[in-house]
RNA sequence: GCUCUUGUAGCUCAGAGGUAGAGCACUUCCUUGGUAAGGAAGAGGUCAUGGGUUCAAUUCCCAUCAAGAGCUCCA
């Protein structure tokens, strides 16, 4: 057993008032998790319960607890579950004293049938949480009690449509200094039918997994002998990449960038000045060491630890495996003289970077080790500011819009106050800050404030989505820094004959091509619009007699740029279409006599089926339109 | 990184302390067909890797690597 002595702070605590504001459906499923711990409480008489509030499609609650529990005790827990709904409890508040409250959590009696030797743990520094002025009240269904400020259903009757969803642990107020508790998650509706609709939901949502789809499309492959995290695009995946890598490129050429290419690598030292080394470290890949250094420090015989800290304090030098990629942008700007009538200067670049998350973190092509952002930066004047961050989330706006993603948040990631992660002067901040504000107000669409989510060396804009599991992530990005200009000296000479410093605007629309396109493959479930579909015609001869019909719409289509083949395996249509079908291919062209002899082609696609026969060169000229003007 | 779970054929998965099985995919043959699976035969695996227990380990134990869920993190 841990001993607890010290817990961490509870940083966000619902207040009485907030609490009184849960939805009828929160408050049915934090009953349902009293339920659940009831269950849990009459198999294993030890469980010490901690937390156990409503979430978003459900409830959990955490429980420290001798046995392991495991799926295959989900049916058991259920059964002494529907016990408690069968028994129709009543669950009745009782307000009480603090010293009572105590008295009742150091006899084990609260989230528990029956005082116990062992003290509630965790209720008693729940209870030290609750402010002097709030009220403090348990809540009692048949003999489980627990410390609860509620609010509940009437009786545990309201909580039949429930199901264990699954088990995990978390960190005791998620802190990982905190014991780790098993977090049994659950969820309830108000019906049967509701809970089903939801368990169905669930399997479609599994079905859309980027990780599944990935592999049943071959679009993209981890491989151990590589390593973790690090995508290797296959064909099907490099195709969908590049048709949106040009879709950029087009934008980009359109707002007036310029496109450069840098080295995956860069010296210790400009990432001293970026302040990414050895700052950052920890989430960097290790340096990579010049070959003279590493044999003098081998003849030194010279230690791990002693290795690191001479990287660190620069008496020997070495590479690293780029974080960002603003460093050498950075550098091809300063390469040149610039005058205010050159500014904004605007740099792109597919730009690879790679950055050491935790193995934990990692998550198919949505959480990687090495990525390619879309980026770009843009120096400018100050007064040029506002313009340039409305240009960029125009471009974001234009990148989701052609692609039908509407189901985004916008935040604004501001810095935490009590954090001393940041670099550079308060008063910039502010301005920055003050910057992204206005052009969010501009966007026409809600946006949240978030402290603490800010860049280390400024605020910026984010675009998130959610993934099929409710996991959000973070795609598009706009971010304005003052700070590196200053950091690395950069100038301009301005209209008074004079250097001044440019403002740096940071921003990638799509955040990188690994995630990007895993959260596409899942917005369209693996159903590409016909511009990014890796195979756009397949083309089902009904018998060999007729493959070289076949090959000349296949020639005809090739020559236009559409992506086109020939399904020459010795099959019915049916199975044919079967496979074309599952491989999602946008159009399947049937050939057969008829349209041999009236050189035609019968059409069939993906999703609306049978669309009768038309000429090849009408078909082509359609299916041509479609790609180019990039509709869904 | 932490906790738990998992690792068997290209894919999806069965399986048992006595050196392996199915379906799909693949290859060949038969079949030449009209909008989601025609038939037959064949080929395929050092059961993740390294230790240990045992007469015997792919199976039990430990470690490592990797994956999944959750937590923590994410410049």
């Amino acid at each position: 057993m841990i001993e607890i002595t010290i817990m961490a702070e509870n940083t966000e605590r619902k207040t009485l008032k907030e609490r009184e504001q849960m939805s009828d459906l929160e408050r049915l499923r934090h009953s349902c998790a009293h339920v659940m711990a009831s269950a849990i409480a009459r198999l294993w008489p030890d469980a010490e319960f901690a937390y156990g509030p409503p979430v978003e499609n459900g409830f959990y609650y955490d429980v420290d607890l001798k046995h392991r529990i495991t799926p295959e005790d989900f049916p058991k827990i259920e059964k002494e579950m529907k016990a408690v709904v069968k028994a129709n409890q009543t669950f009745e508040k009782e307000l009480l004293s603090r010293a009572d409250a105590m008295a009742l959590a150091k006899s084990g009696r609260l989230g528990s049938l029956a005082e116990r030797d062992t003290p509630s743990r965790f209720k008693i520094d729940l209870l030290n949480d609750i402010p002097e002025d709030e009220e403090i009240s348990i809540y009692k269904n048949g003999d489980f009690w627990d410390l609860c400020a509620g609010p509940h259903v009437g009786r545990t009757g309201n909580c039949k449509a429930h199901k264990i969803m699954s088990v995990a642990s978390a960190f005791y107020k998620g802190d990982a200094d905190n014991p780790q508790l098993q977090r049994v998650y659950g969820t309830c509706f108000k019906n049967r039918t509701l809970l089903d609709e939801h368990l169905e939901q669930l399997e479609e949502a599994k079905k859309r997994d980027h990780r599944r789809i990935g592999k049943d499309l071959k679009l993209f492959h981890i491989d151990e002998a590589v390593g973790q995290g690090l995508i290797l695009w296959l064909p099907n995946g490099a195709i969908i990449r590049q048709e949106l890598q040009n879709f950029i490129g087009e934008q980009l050429n359109r707002q007036g960038y310029q496109q450069v290419f840098t080295p995956h690598i860069g010296k210790l030292d400009l990432y001293r000045t970026s302040g990414h080394f050895p700052f950052y470290s920890d989430s960097q890949f290790p340096p990579v060491i010049e070959r003279d250094a590493l044999n003098q420090l081998a003849d030194e015989g010279c230690a791990c630890g002693e290795l690191s800290n001479r990287l660190n304090d620069g008496t020997i030098d070495g590479f690293l495996l780029k974080p960002m990629n603003c460093p050498h942008h950075i550098k091809i700007f300063q390469s040149q003289h610039h005058s205010y009538r050159d500014m904004p200067v605007r740099l792109a670049e597919f730009g690879t970077v790679y950055r050491w998350e935790q193995s934990g973190e990692l998550n198919g092509m949505t959480r990687v080790r090495g990525f390619t952002q879309d980026d770009a930066h843009l120096f400018c004047i100050e007064d040029q500011v506002q313009e340039e961050i409305a240009g960029c989330l125009e471009l974001v706006k234009i990148v989701l819009d052609t692609l039908g993603m509407n189901d985004y948040r916008v935040r604004i990631g501001l810095r935490d106050p009590a954090s001393d992660k940041y670099v550079g002067d308060p008063a910039n901040w502010d301005r920055a800050e003050a910057a992204l504000r206005q052009a969010a107000e501009g966007l026409g669409r809600p946006f949240t404030e978030e402290q603490g989510e800010a860049a280390f060396y400024g605020p910026k804009i984010d675009f998130v989505v959610k993934d099929v599991i409710g996991r959000e992530w973070q795609l598009g990005t706009v971010q304005v820094d003052y700070n590196l200009p200053e950091r690395f000296g950069l100038s301009y000479i301005g209209s008074d004959n004079k250097p001044h410093t440019p403002v740096m605007i940071h921003r990638a629309p799509f955040g990188s091509m690994e995630r990007f396109v895993g959260v596409l493959i899942e917005h369209f479930a693996g159903k590409f619009p016909t511009w990014l579909a890796p195979e756009q015609v397949r083309i089902l001869p009904i018998s060999e007699k007729f493959l070289d019909y076949a090959c000349e719409v296949e020639a005809e289509l090739k020559t236009k740029g559409v992506r086109a083949s020939v399904d020459r395996n010795n099959e019915k249509v049916g199975a044919k279409i079967r496979l074309a079908q599952l491989a999602k291919v946008s159009y399947m062209l049937v050939i057969g006599e008829r349209e041999q002899e009236s050189k035609q082609i019968s059409i069939r696609h993906r999703d609306r089926g049978d669309e009768g026969s038309m000429d090849v060169s009408t078909f082509t000229n359609r299916i041509v339109e479609e790609i180019q003007s990039r509709s869904l």
